[in-house]
DNA sequence: CCTACCGATCGGTAGG
DNA sequence: CCTACCGATCGGTAGG
């Protein structure tokens, strides 16, 4: 808190007229990164197409979102459990929100026959955001990946883990508008 | 440090006549969880095999180590960080070194036409190990999947998202002693 | 291995 | 928003 409080020019005590406690502001920082989640999710998902292309936007606006907000994204994916349980519970229940929605697309997929029948939606959406979310331990957006290389790397390679190529696709492309 | 001594009996500050500091502990745990993946790898690499072969024997090995040695493998993987700077620096070397291996078979597999020609070594560890080492934080022993079976949708999922399956294998078999 | 401490740090409060 | 504090906790030390 007297770090906080430095970086405004005043004493940690200062920041007790403002604000309730330190939870209070770890709280305000994890909403504000489910935030930026679930508005990029509604982009993403704002324009149809098969499940393949959903999950390629979704995972594009999901780096978009730990390389462009790392901080806020950093808290909300690894700061809840330090919140006490009431206000976990609520932190937990805004990333499951944003987790099902990816869940849901695989579901599709699967119906569409984009993506495997045997794919199980929960171990699939915990083991991509295992791969994505990591991001924020090992990217460096001065490095040689830029921000829109590494989005692509990875949509590519959530699909392939997704086994999305190899899908029986008997009823895939029946969503896909006619392409010459 | 307290907290350590209670558990042996003993009081806080009675462990500085057994060892030095906080650092020299975590310096000993570090070492035993590094220790626990480098012997993994040996095992998982002694018996050669395709590239897929070995990768396969890898993941369950590293899954093994993080099931059953689940608290200096996490400590190896997360607390590093917290070392003074040499003590790091030794060990990220030694998290260098088995992830080196790891490598070194993917280097194969794209030689021998088992990966794709395309992959990059250094990332293609990192996100496997992104994946899996992420099991740290959500795989419970006590729920439906047990250690053999994670470990099996494990290998799938990093073989998979490495493009095992899909890799132009114009080599591919050479390695393989002639089977019926 | 214990007694008795130290200095630093932390979240937070009373009272103005 | 500051002054002046509190109680708790932490890694660690001196001296026996």
């Amino acid at each position: 808190m007297r770090e906080l409080g430095n970086e405004l020019g005043l004493l940690g005590s200062s920041l007790y007229s403002h604000v309730s406690g330190k939870s209070e502001l770890l709280v305000e920082v994890i909403a504000r990164g489910a935030g930026f989640f679930s508005e990029s999710a509604d982009v993403a998902l704002a324009d149809g197409g098969t499940a393949p292309d959903r999950l390629r936007r979704l995972v594009r606006g999901h780096v978009e979102v730990l390389v462009d907000h790392a901080a806020e994204a950093r808290t909300f994916l690894d700061e809840a459990r330090y919140l006490p349980p009431a206000d976990r519970r609520r932190a937990v229940a805004m990333r499951d929100e944003y987790e099902s929605r990816w869940r849901q697309v695989m579901v599709d997929g699967i119906d569409e026959g984009s993506l495997p029948a045997d794919l199980d939606p929960r171990l699939g959406s915990i083991l991509t955001f295992s791969t994505l979310n990591a991001l924020i331990r090992w990217y460096d957006p001065t490095g040689p990946l830029g921000p829109d290389e590494i989005a692509g790397v990875l949509a590519d390679h959530t699909l392939a883990a997704l086994g999305a190529g190899t899908a029986t696709a008997h009823l895939a492309g029946a969503e896909t508008s006619q392409k010459t």
